[in-house]
DNA sequence: TGTACATCAGTGAACGCGCGTTCACTGATGTAC
DNA sequence: TGTACATCAGTGAACGCGCGTTCACTGATGTAC
């Protein structure tokens, strides 16, 4: 991770330059997983970890604004596709289901892709605040719509299947959501605080919010 | 509030300088209020409020965080305050009740509370975020265990009422506050998601981690 | 009622810091002859 | 195989900024005689 004395750094070959970028943007991302925040994230400390002068990333970033949203954007990625690839622990075949299997195989995902959430939220409180807190509008990001539009959707769309026609799947999504962040950055900031058991609390909220029997 | 030419102040008298250490207070109180978060805080913009110098500041505190740590002190008892003070809207005698009468009226206390809580944290972003914010705990608060705790209790004691033995009351108070503190940080933050109706919001949380009857 | 004095609330200049950003430049590399 | 040259990735110095904090001081006030 980061060395007390940089490593100078190999000049790029002409040509080459643009692998400097992917440097640039895998430093910032160490950084802000190893830092707290975003605001605490310098263009000169990037450019330490790198092993290059501040200037240096003016050619390939116009302003720091822009180098974060670059680093944000692949986190906000990087978590749609934690929670697509979290599975079930125990899934089973897809043939042969009746309804009430259906039912019970979306509402293991939607668990597994809470656990999977908060997981990534708690590894990397840094990255998580940068993606999700006070300050994440202002990195000038923009997707269609909400940046964390498709993260939500990872979670909607199992609660759409667990809930069918017998309730409201966007707003038990949301609530699903809003406890996950609250786990997460409760958790991260009170650190003194006795918290229980991680997966049971999650599995409270799930079981509660989708009326569903405890699994713990 | 702040304005753009800072009022000059008149000099205190010797013997009352103790004066200015509220007046210190304050200013911080109201630029933490209007301000997005307490890293964004300076002394001198605390000091420009007052209409005063900056070292002036340091007859009454010796560090910048230790003036925060007053700032953040009172509002712990601010919110502890208001929630003790909400009321449920339809208070009935506490005479003449039965076990159901007092379990509903613990539920709607709880329900009064968790509004208090979310409206003083919707309000007061900034605030709110220096009281449970990720550098919380970097103010050197120190009060008899977490400094959320008082707080916290006035949550705790209408859910073991309106549990009784029924139920883990210490678990589903820190759902409840895991949901509020998700809640305000999120809907703080995401302004361009569409959320729902916030009391609605707030009632299914508790009603469904307390199993009761939803409200609307 | 008048003067000398001590108190002390608050000032003004300065410190060293890290920041984002600009600018003119250097010097290793690949290419053309 | 050898030399001149153009490219361009990255450097180093400098800018102005606001910050927390220090220090020696000023000058209005209340008090003692």
């Amino acid at each position: 991770m980061t060395s007390a004395t940089p490593a100078p750094r190999a000049r790029n070959r002409p040509g080459e330059g643009g692998r400097l970028r992917d440097d640039i943007v895998d430093a910032a991302d160490a950084l802000l997983a190893d830092a707290g925040s975003a605001a605490r994230l310098s263009l000169r400390a990037i450019a330490r970890e790198v092993g290059i002068t501040a200037p240096a990333i003016y050619a390939h970033f116009t302003t720091k604004e822009q180098l974060l949203s670059a680093v944000v954007a692949r986190r906000f990625a990087g978590l749609a596709q934690a929670l697509r690839d979290a599975e079930p622990e125990s899934a089973e075949p897809a043939s042969t289901r009746g309804p009430a299997e259906q039912r019970s195989a979306a509402i293991s995902t939607v668990r597994a892709r809470t656990r999977a959430y908060v997981a990534y939220g708690l590894e990397h409180p840094g990255v998580y605040a940068a993606l999700f807190g006070p300050d994440a509008d202002h990195l000038g990001l923009t997707y269609e719509g909400s940046p964390g539009e498709e993260v939500f959707a990872a979670l909607l769309d199992p609660v759409s299947s667990a809930l069918g026609d017998h309730g409201d799947a966007l707003a038990v999504a949301t609530d699903l959501w809003v406890a996950m962040h609250g786990i997460v950055t409760l958790r991260s900031s009170q650190r003194g605080f006795v918290w229980g058991d991680l997966d049971a609390q999650l599995d409270r909220f799930v079981s509660a919010l989708l009326d569903a029997p405890r699994t713990r």
